[in-house]
DNA sequence: TATAGTCTATAACACTGTTATATTTGGTGT
DNA sequence: ACACCAAATATAACAGTGTTATAGACTATA
């Protein structure tokens, strides 16, 4: 078998158990054990746990880069940057493992390999340019930037309080409906 | 020695290591070394690591809770929101063990208990009154809670970029600013 | 003082990530 | 086709984790 071929197989693996029973399930002898081979094969083709974490991570980035480069036709620039955020949050749900390896980090033993870094930080680039469009051309910036981190703010906190279920007289439906409330206002102000 | 007494060190070894080295320096053993006792009495004093983390994760949330009860005298009830917004980005990032054993969750093995989460439950009411009295007296309830929502999850949302550091080019002093200023827009909307 | 009961200590179990030591496999050069 | 070398593999082990069973010491009551 290929090498390719074997990495592949590793991280479908892995993402499986990932999104199945989240990081507690994502034991390198799990994944080995799925993927029909032995645990040092782990260690062959990813440099450890690790190697394959960053490659869920990638992957989960991934998923909200694509999120942030909608092209809706036919849309104005503030209904796309609407659009990205319907879509970010989809995201946030349906992967959940996935964007709390991204955004939760409360696992010491991790940290993102700079590879990583870079497309989380393409995917920032791609929700900076949305934002631009939504503000007059002569805008600085500092001030296209402050827009656009306002507005992930806002998202990724109503994600946080949604996986937290802070008030438990919460109406899980009315989030997305809050949040995308929440980003309109700000896009306006 | 009491066994009272045996808690409270217990709990202040854990605090400690949880300081010092996140998550990750949270183990039993470590644990019941610095409180020079036996890996057992943890068990005895409380269930396992999970009352430990309870009990921080409670701690943690109290002191969420006291900033969200700032009465400062002489303020309008927007400077109040303000000021309980900056009380809270000084928790989030003086202990931010706490905060991210608070939100993060990223450990599957760990779940709040009944009384953590009334803590929590507390905490929010906290803001919600704050938030309640910077709108008209016959504002509905729902918009009350939706706009308490909005100002956490902004909040929320600010401790968790800066955390990440999803913008490598980013200001970091700058994070505080930005945060307070979307908050100052939110309530005004 | 004797005894009941709780707390404690030691050691073990099943798991984790990681690694050292063989062993088998696959491809290349003659 | 045979020999050889390099790479991938398997087995087992190491140090660590949370948790628990068994045996010991200590306290408090009768």
């Amino acid at each position: 078998m290929s090498a390719d071929s074997t990495r592949t197989k590793i991280l479908a693996a892995a993402s499986e158990l990932f999104l199945e029973g989240g990081l507690a399930a994502l034991s390198v002898r799990a994944i080995a054990k799925r993927a029909s081979m032995s645990t040092i094969g782990i260690y062959s083709q990813f440099e450890g746990k690790q190697g394959v974490l960053d490659a869920l991570y990638i992957e989960g980035f991934e998923m909200v880069a694509k999120a942030m480069e909608q092209t809706g036709e036919g849309l104005t620039p503030k209904q796309r940057v609407i659009s990205s955020c319907e879509a970010y949050l989809d995201v946030a749900e349906n992967f959940n493992a996935h964007y709390r390896l991204i955004f939760g980090a409360a696992d010491d033993t991790y940290s993102p390999s700079p590879e990583a870094h870079n497309v989380a930080a393409s995917a920032f680039k791609g929700l900076l340019m949305l934002t631009a469009e939504t503000m007059p051309d002569d805008t600085a910036q500092d001030d296209i930037r402050a827009r656009a981190i306002e507005v992930w703010a806002a998202l990724h906190g109503y994600v946080g309080l949604r996986q937290h279920q802070v008030s438990s007289e919460a109406d899980i439906d009315n989030w997305r409906e809050l949040a995308l409330a929440t980003i309109d206002k700000l896009l306006a102000g």
